[in-house]
RNA sequence: CGGGGUGUAGCGUAGCCCGGUAUCGCGCCUGCUUUGGGAGCAGGAGGUCGUAGGUUCGAAUCCUGCCACCCCGACCA
């Protein structure tokens, strides 16, 4: 046995990293703050991206690089993102290393100081912006719809493996408007994407809303989000798209002459999810069996265990193993056929059971002469014995059953932690014994907003888009409310 | 940056109060037996006890400085 494995019951944030490990993910790194992601946490990374990917082209965007250092003066330009980020920047003073004149390895060349500091992107806004001046002169330049994956720093004083690390990687998307209509259309639009892979890829129900003034990102207008609830009852904030209006478009002058041959500014979005989705998947699916992911976003989707007692046998099953193995494969099924004979089958159905698998194949002798196999679901672990006959169909029809059920019980999960708060008492009392999302009437002030962020370290996860209107009073104040807003602890 | 804690083999640990050359488990290597839910037995390899200094005949253990990491706050995707 390997070690005991803490479960969510007893620590939360133990669980978590144990999955982190033991699921092969990812460790932390020599360097503090950062992150190793492994090849098997890599791989779902990849899953990602390959998905998204493909629907930021579905929508209309291209890719495109620039670079990670970005000029401290550009990053002043703009007066609420500078404010912002500057807590959390990583800086490049100089650009030389010389032998330490004491013998003692290397040591900064004070000579080698740059006239202007660098920075390491934290977000790249401000150097885009200052490019796509360049790129834009006349409406028939617009949109630009451009998209960057790229890893980014954020010096953040306390991290955790994919939710918070220094660095991390994501993808950005920049797009330039001739109008505030269209730069409106496209924040959204690119909400819904995001909404999307969360709820048909992820298996993750997600709330779409708009951020408090003081959740928005530093130089938005509006700040979307898609808001999940982890199984500890807190909130995660999986996505953004924000409408920066002509922020940026001001900061860095980018101007364009409109049909009407007037000179106006341009309007613009900008959006990003990250790996700290990786963090989310863990949190909303897995079990105290170890990680759980859904068909569409895992690696290997089926993995095929032979069994076996002598070398005879190994030949016959694993013969038998390898064209079940292909026939899935041709049908575009991620199947892995682990026929190591370093690791008995116990040890490789616990293996694949931490790291996710959604179904697991065993076949042995007894399956082989009777055309039978055993198949293993992770949602559920229910073992049972099919037929061989159309077993690509089976497979198939098993890994839709199980994105479809992992779907369905987070989503029964966050209703079960959906409440509605009239008073303080009442708010106080779900947020200590339940957690979840709490709905109630605010204000609408930031003063309010901080003094219950104070008080509970419950925020504003987001006013729901279609929210309905519905008169009522502050929770806190008292004070006349059109709406209720959506409160939880986040991540 | 405040408050608390921990550094001993690849990982997890005992020993520290009360000083005598490091314990146990997992993992690793070899052999045999095993293989339908983390195999058993036998043998083996692996450590300047975070680091620098001090006390001492003798330091993982006592004292001082430094470093690193973890947890709880503040900051944040």
């Amino acid at each position: 046995m390997a070690k005991d494995f803490s479960t969510r019951e007893e620590n939360y944030s133990k669980w978590y990293n144990d999955i982190v490990q033991r699921a092969d993910l990812a460790e932390n790194s020599a360097v503090r703050g950062c992150m190793v992601i492994k090849p098997y946490g890599y791989a779902i990374w990849e899953a990602m991206q390959s998905t998204l990917d493909k629907m930021f082209k579905d929508t209309g965007h291209s890719n495109a690089y620039f670079p990670i250092f970005i000029p401290k003066s550009f990053f002043s330009k703009e007066a609420s993102h500078v404010e912002g980020f500057a807590k959390e920047c990583a800086v490049v003073t100089h650009y030389r290393l010389k032998n330490d004149p004491d013998g003692k390895g290397v040591v900064v060349d004070e000579e080698a100081k740059l006239d202007e500091e660098l920075i390491i992107r934290p977000t790249s806004e401000t150097i885009i912006w200052d490019t796509y001046r360049n790129w834009i002169q006349s409406y028939r330049d617009l949109p630009i719809l451009v998209n960057q994956w790229a890893n980014v720093v954020r010096w953040e004083m306390r991290t955790r493996m994919f939710l918070r690390t220094a660095e991390f990687l994501w993808q950005e998307g920049h797009t330039a408007h001739a109008t505030q209509e269209e730069a409106l259309e496209e924040t959204r639009r690119m909400l819904d994407v995001y909404a999307d892979f969360a709820e048909n890829f992820m298996a993750i129900p997600v709330l779409k809303g708009v951020k408090s003034a003081n959740e928005r990102f530093a130089g938005a207008i509006d700040t979307y989000c898609i808001e999940a609830l982890m199984q500890d009852g807190k909130a995660l904030q999986a996505g953004t798209s924000h409408f920066l209006g002509q922020n940026f478009a001001k900061a860095f002058d980018v101007k364009f002459a409109s049909n009407e041959g007037k000179l106006e500014y341009v309007w613009a979005t900008s959006w990003g999810v990250s790996t700290r989705l990786i963090g989310a998947l863990i949190m909303a699916h897995s079990d105290d069996n170890g990680l759980v992911l859904p068909p569409k976003l895992a690696p290997v989707q089926v993995v095929i265990i032979p069994i076996y007692k002598n070398d005879e046998q190994y030949n016959i099953v694993c013969a038998k193993a390898k064209e079940i193995s292909e026939n899935l494969k041709a049908a575009g099924i991620r199947v892995k056929l682990d026929d190591r004979d370093t690791q008995k089958p116990g040890w490789k159905f616990n293996e694949y059971e931490f790291k996710g698998v959604p179904l697991r194949i065993a076949l042995g002798p007894r399956d082989v002469e009777n055309n039978t196999i055993e198949m293993a679901r992770r949602d559920t672990l229910e073992k049972s014995i099919y037929q061989q006959a159309d077993l690509v169909n089976k497979v198939q029809h098993l890994l839709e059953s199980i994105q479809g059920n992992l779907f369905h019980k987070a989503l029964s999960f966050r209703e079960s932690k959906t409440f509605w708060a009239d008073t303080w008492d009442e708010f106080n009392r779900l947020l200590d014994e339940q957690g979840g999302l709490i709905y109630a009437h605010w204000d609408g002030t930031t003063e309010t907003e901080q003094k219950i962020k104070e008080l509970t370290k419950a925020t504003i996860r987001c006013i729901p888009i279609n929210n309905k209107n519905e008169e009522g009073r502050c929770i806190l104040t008292g004070q006349p409310s059109a709406q209720r807003v959506v409160f939880a602890r986040a991540y």
